[in-house]
DNA sequence: GTCTATACCCGGATAGAC
DNA sequence: GTCTATCCGGGTATAGAC
């Protein structure tokens, strides 16, 4: 059986769990530690006996939240096919479109921009899964897949770019079809740049 | 001489001038009316004589920034050129990447979201980008400069999220690079639909 | 580890004088 | 039109009992 290396308490759990909510749901300025505490079913001392405020609190959500996306998207990166099926199994997966992205949204929290610590999680993340595209592509290429005209990393750029502008069109309509439709769109040029024809 | 239509006093022109500085910085809920006030150099009865509160406020600011973009990316959309050159001057004109985009940002703001007042000009900002975006792309099309294997709508879509999301990719770089980056590959898969060849 | 009490400032707004 | 006074609740935290 497996069992995890960290160690937390239940309430400690409950509140970082809490924490990752409402940072997706309200974003940081948007999420007070009452709310947090109110959600996790603990109280004022629980919360500041476990961590030392909400900066703390935030940075344990954050991490586990931009670890968690990883994760999912290797499952996509690392599965079976060709590149294209691979970043069309990755931009198709099952989302909760209309929430948007756990991680992106951190990007419009000024406060969190501001901290270092809190920032770091962030940029990581996203400099990894460009980088991890990257390298679906460049595998792409170097099979014969797709086009050696292509540019692995600026591709990578493109393609994460519609994911999360995807999202944030999805939130302006409150409708998935934007999101669906930008996404159509980069497969498409995309399968344009396939030497299979 | 050119007169403006709506005539504002000074102190409510003050007023709505900061709330468009504050919501682009730090978002509807990380904005107050006492920063409002004091970035306009307005007292607390001033506003609350030209506006009723905050959201009255916030409405204002934000139909004319959501005016102001249109007018901007018009500038473009209206210019000369082939659509792949329109579409190019429209993606690569100066911005404040790192600051984000002023109307994309406020699909992150619960409080803006749910309000359907508020989140009329946002959408409807939206709509419009695509659909006009989706008019360049037809007109290639039409002219023969684009593939008919495109499809401009969803081609549309693909170009808007492309831009909102390399704000995102470069607020988490605190870069331009990853933008710039994501425009690029976009222009570039479209340029593959050219058949000027 | 968790609870309650307390503190202090800020958000958002109203009232009424000038 | 603008100013000051005032209000009430919430955000964020500390102190100390249990």
């Amino acid at each position: 059986m497996y069992t995890p290396l960290m160690i937390t308490s239940d309430t400690s759990e409950r509140l970082i769990e809490s924490t990752r909510e409402l940072l997706w749901e309200r974003g940081y300025v948007g999420t007070s530690p009452k709310a947090i505490q109110q959600r996790a079913g603990a109280g004022q001392g629980s919360m500041y006996h476990h961590f030392s405020g909400k900066p703390d609190l935030a940075l344990a959500a954050i991490r586990r939240t931009a670890e968690e996306m990883r994760g999912k998207a290797e499952e996509q990166f690392g599965g079976p096919g060709t590149a294209l099926e691979r970043i069309t199994a990755y931009l198709r997966r099952e989302r909760d479109v209309l929430k948007g992205c756990p991680v992106g949204r951190l990007t419009q929290d000024p406060d969190v921009m501001a901290d270092p610590a809190l920032r770091a999680p962030v940029d990581e993340t996203f400099v990894w899964l460009r980088g991890r595209l990257a390298e679906v592509l460049a595998e792409g290429v170097a099979r014969g897949e797709l086009s050696a005209a292509l540019d692995p990393g600026v591709a990578a750029a493109t393609v994460v770019a519609v994911l999360q502008g995807g999202y944030v069109l999805a939130r302006a309509a409150d409708s998935t079809a934007p999101f669906e439709q930008a996404v159509d769109g980069v497969l498409g040029l995309l399968a344009a740049q396939s030497t299979a024809s």
